[in-house]
DNA sequence: AGAAAATTGTAACAAAATGTACCGAGCAGC
DNA sequence: GCTGCTCGGTACATTTTGTTACAATTTTCT
């Protein structure tokens, strides 16, 4: 997949950040910074982060509170960095999801090995829908067969989608309920990141309703959010 | 973007209370304070509260007696503080209906970590196999589908809503006869504060009254107070 | 009561965001 | 090369939303 992962280290002391992005780069990785939340956000709008190390104590927005974010809304890995090694600490780290945590100081050279097994786990779980189980998904009268790339409506009848449109409907389909940005979008389906003023996407979900929709004009199954983006509503799922 | 949460904290005893409230006010919530549950039911009249903070040991109206009622009559969630850990306090609290409980004493940042989890837990739209709770919603002549963002009426014709049309009366559902000031409303619908002289919320108002009111000459649904805000008066009641 | 002030309703306008027709570059297969 | 399809970019129509202005309404003040 990527030859060499993307890291974002999100720390508000430059002391911490700005040598430990260099030591990463230095060892066969890219890296960025962030100084908080909404930084790191950004960042991660922009481009297609494959692991995030994060400091739990920030001001402004918490580091629990991104952390949580990230593991509702994606499923990037997470690292924490701690400054106490308290117990309530390490509990609520976990249970909010963090794939792992180190407490401050820590050694350069565990984290670096620590990324490393995050990472190697995270390639080797499939994501849920690249896995082998569920390979066909229902939803309102079709039928999506992952492997085939085909989509049939209930009496059958085949519906050819272009690759955008079944990256787009994959997409979709792994996040029903939950507003997607664009930029998410985007970034979800082509790995791309919107540069100036993007309507690829606005056009893919045109095109997407004119063959999944019943009336294209009232569409029912992609939502827009006025100012926040598309979001798919239908039950979805597992045909056997 | 995100509304601020209101949180109101129920203690008796105030070295709990009032710093508890302060820290949460820093930490970008805003917070308010009630010393039992007679005067909390009068808070949550008077404001918008998202999320209610309770001791389970109070003189007079138990906690235990107080959250049950929210239960019945709101969704509103509630974090129980406990004094004993022992079980049957935590089985009798979360039979009840507690979104979660904390023993004292106890950290102050991991009841934010709570409160932040049960908030994003009740804003998130719930995944479609999750969605066992009330995503449908009856008043009057409408039902509203919560998930699929659609009102419809009693003979089952749509009526289309804009986003903020859509947000403003969920809004509404959530909170039926509370005044809600245009502060508040515009904070809880588009995250925004109010400037100089905001009008916004009027115009809202009015038109969500031209799409759900009978006669929107004469409304009945949501109702004007006066130089307070607007309440929306219908009984809300879930429909399955 | 009547006048004045405060507040609200909403039409009209302006700005922002979205839908989509159309065009042309790229690319596969022939 | 040619043909047909895909897909991103552009342009323009449409929709949605915030702002302003002013009339209507309610309260307050003589």
């Amino acid at each position: 997949m990527e030859p060499t992962p993307h890291i974002l280290v999100v720390d508000d002391e430059r002391e911490i950040r700005e040598p430990l992005a260099k030591y990463l780069a230095k060892n066969g990785l890219r890296a960025s910074v962030a100084a908080n939340a909404a930084d790191a956000r950004k960042e991660m709008k922009t481009s297609a982060i494959d692991l995030v190390v994060l400091d739990i104590m920030m001001p402004g927005e918490d580091g629990l509170s991104l952390c949580r974010h990230l593991r509702e809304t994606t499923d990037i890995p997470v690292i924490l960095l701690t400054a106490m090694a308290e117990d309530t600490d390490r509990v609520v780290g976990l249970e909010i999801g963090a794939d792992d945590y180190l407490t401050k100081p820590f050694n350069p050279r565990e984290l670096l090995a620590r990324i490393r097994a995050v990472l190697r786990r995270a390639n080797a779980v499939p994501r849920p829908h690249e896995a082998t189980e569920t390979r066909r998904l229902k939803f309102d009268r079709w039928l999506l067969d992952m492997d085939r790339r085909e989509l049939a409506g209930d009496d059958g009848v085949a519906m050819p989608l272009s690759t955008a449109e079944f990256k787009l409907l994959a997409v979709f389909l792994r996040r029903p309920g939950i507003v997607l940005s664009r930029d998410q979008l985007l970034d979800l389906t082509s790995g791309r990141a919107a540069e100036v003023f993007d309507r690829t996407i606005d056009n893919q979900v045109s095109r997407l309703r004119r063959k999944i929709e019943a009336d294209p004009k009232n569409p029912v199954l992609v939502k827009t959010v006025w100012g926040g983006g598309y979001m798919f509503t239908a039950q979805v799922e597992d045909a056997p």
